[in-house]
DNA sequence: AAAAGCCCCTGGATGC
DNA sequence: TGCATCCAGGGGCTTT
């Protein structure tokens, strides 16, 4: 489910009421995909600063300490205010009360994580956060950033947007999304873009992101926000899971292939 | 440095 | 109804 506009999303549903709360206890259930890193009695006591995001990382501040909250591919988080009893649901796997309410991550195939780091310079933090790209839609992400960074790549531009050390945050959908909206295959070898391919892509996917946080996150099934407010109306999928269906502009069939184990969804003719 | 494969895990959809 | 198979929004790690 969450790409970087679902993240954001999430981040934006916790940030306000989790500033300044006092962490009471902590449970974590089945093992996730890094154990914590530290007993759960050592986040006692914290006071949340501030909750950031890095790519697909949601960094909770605690000044010194940071706690990194990754929802994998189906994680997500809720957010049970203060004062409203909490019911285990299957799949918790992180349970965090604190005097503003309870943050719970659930996460059926437990590949989310939540990491302690004992501060903002620990070897963990490094490296997960390390080698990651440029944020998407900060004026760090350039057209002449993207040529340059795809000129020495042999890979697919498809494979090249996911793989997260140019640009974070476009996961699966949105990578497809934005490849059809600057009408460039997801087969195109990196080095081939030209600078205008370059801009187009670059407009695209800040484009296409933006406008998913806005709708409040998009997915193929409902999201909701962390303190379970939905309402929020499904973005329109351009070419992805429309394999066989038309194309939105010239209604030839979308295509679907498979790379590196992942489905792309193009329009053979809009596409080149 | 870059790229390709593997793996972690559960659940829903599909097909026999 | 039961069971096997395939597929899913991610990404770190190992090997080439």
């Amino acid at each position: 489910m969450p790409e970087l506009p679902e993240v954001e999303v999430t981040r934006l549903g916790v940030v306000e009421l989790l500033r300044g709360a006092l962490v009471h206890s902590v449970k974590m259930g089945k093992p996730l995909r890094w154990p914590l890193g530290a007993r759960e009695s050592r986040l006692q006591g914290l006071q949340i600063k501030d909750i950031a995001r890095r790519g697909k990382y949601l960094l909770v501040h605690c000044e010194p300490e940071v706690l990194l909250v990754h929802l994998g591919m189906s994680g997500s988080l809720r957010l049970v205010p203060f004062g409203e009893p909490y019911s285990a649901r299957t799949h918790d796997h992180f349970v965090m009360q604190t005097s503003r309410g309870t943050l719970v991550l659930n996460d059926p195939r437990r590949f989310g994580a939540v990491v302690f780091a004992k501060n903002a310079q620990a070897p963990i933090v490094k490296k997960l956060l390390g080698k990651l790209g440029v944020e998407p839609l900060s004026e760090d992400f350039t057209p002449t950033l993207l040529y340059k960074a795809l000129k020495s790549r042999k890979t697919s531009i498809k494979q090249a947007l996911l793989g997260g050390t140019i640009v974070v945050g476009v996961g699966n959908i949105y990578a497809s999304e934005s490849l059809f909206l600057a009408k460039i295959r997801p087969t195109r070898i990196s080095a081939k873009l030209t600078q205008r391919q370059c801009s187009a892509l670059c407009s695209a996917v800040k484009a296409i992101l933006s406008r998913a946080i806005e709708a409040g996150g998009s997915t193929l099934q409902n999201f909701s926000n962390p303190l379970g407010e939905s309402g929020y109306f499904q973005l329109e999928s351009r070419v992805y899971d429309r394999a066989g269906e038309p194309c939105r502009v010239c209604r030839s069939p979308i295509k679907h292939i498979v790379q590196s184990n992942r489905s792309s969804y193009y329009c053979a003719v809009c596409q080149t």
